[in-house]
DNA sequence: TATAGTGTTATCGG
DNA sequence: ACCGATAACACTAT
């Protein structure tokens, strides 16, 4: 399930096999992974028009189109897939690889058959995801791959809200969801509990290079379940670091693993 | 069989 | 205004 480092591979995967490619028929008939369009409105908006360039921020996709722009959100459990006619197909998922057969639609919740009878689809058993068209992609955050230290500082510190909570706040830092919101602390050794107000200096440097750091490597080696910290987010997990217990709790609504020992309040 | 879940959004209540 | 809890979405994994 898509974080920051799957939905950049879905991109790259449009980038690398969409572009260009005349659009010939648009299923859109989906209306809830659709909304707030009707059925019939991206499919009229973009008949004959082709995808020029393919964007991310955070875990939000976009395209730009001779028309207006797309944008895609994986959601939950969704993926890109580019089925094309001679029966090949690139997966852009990861989650669900080995899962799911070559050739297996039946998730699949948005269309785009191009001219050539290649067809992008959006693979999404869930139905999480979500296509519009000009989405409100200024209402994100900063990336969390480039955002600096000043806007990190900002976004993370004041308030009551737990840090954890505020990791996850897509307006503040687009592209952290629970898995390496989790790792982000783990690395930084900060309680996911503290308070927005109560963070100290030292405390907001280490978890900007943590959340550097986790963005980087998970980009790297494939997504979030290369992580280290997620492995041991169970009943019977241990801290890799020292070999405590792991303890579990809820934070900002979300489940939240982390060392009791290392991730002090 | 029952429950939780890697995301987002809206709504209600404190 | 801020924050937490809950529901909704529909399916899979444990």
């Amino acid at each position: 399930m898509p974080e920051l480092p799957e939905v950049e591979f879905a991109r790259s995967v449009i980038e690398r096999a969409a572009l260009g490619r005349e659009i010939a028929d648009v299923d859109d008939a989906d209306p809830y992974v659709c909304r707030p369009h009707h059925p019939g409105e991206i499919r009229a908006a973009l008949i004959g028009r082709e995808l020029t360039a393919a964007h991310r921020r955070g875990k939000s996709m976009w395209c730009d189109t001779s028309g207006p722009v797309l944008g895609i959100h994986l959601g939950m459990s969704g993926k890109i897939v580019i089925a094309d006619p001679d029966g090949s197909e690139i997966d852009g998922g990861d989650y669900w690889e080995g899962r799911r057969k070559t050739g297996d639609y039946r998730w699949a919740r948005f269309g785009l058959t191009f001219a050539d009878g290649g067809r992008l689809l959006l693979v999404d058993p869930r139905r999480l995801g979500r296509v519009r068209l000009d989405p409100p992609v200024e209402k994100l955050g900063p990336d969390a791959a480039t955002i600096t230290a000043d806007a990190f500082t900002r976004a993370v510190t004041g308030g009551s809200a737990p840090v954890k909570a505020r990791l996850l706040e897509q307006h503040r830092i687009a592209g952290i969801g629970n898995l390496l919101a989790d790792e982000i602390l783990w690395q930084a050794r900060v309680h996911p509990g503290r308070p927005g107000d109560e963070i100290t200096e030292p405390e907001v440097k280490r978890l900007f290079r943590a959340t550097r750091a986790a963005v980087r490597s998970a980009l790297r080696d494939g997504g979030v379940h290369t992580l280290t910290l997620i492995a041991h987010r169970r009943p019977d997990g241990r801290c890799p670091r020292d070999g405590t217990p792991m303890t579990h709790g809820t934070f900002g609504g979300r489940t939240t693993w982390w060392c009791p020992r290392d991730q002090v309040r």
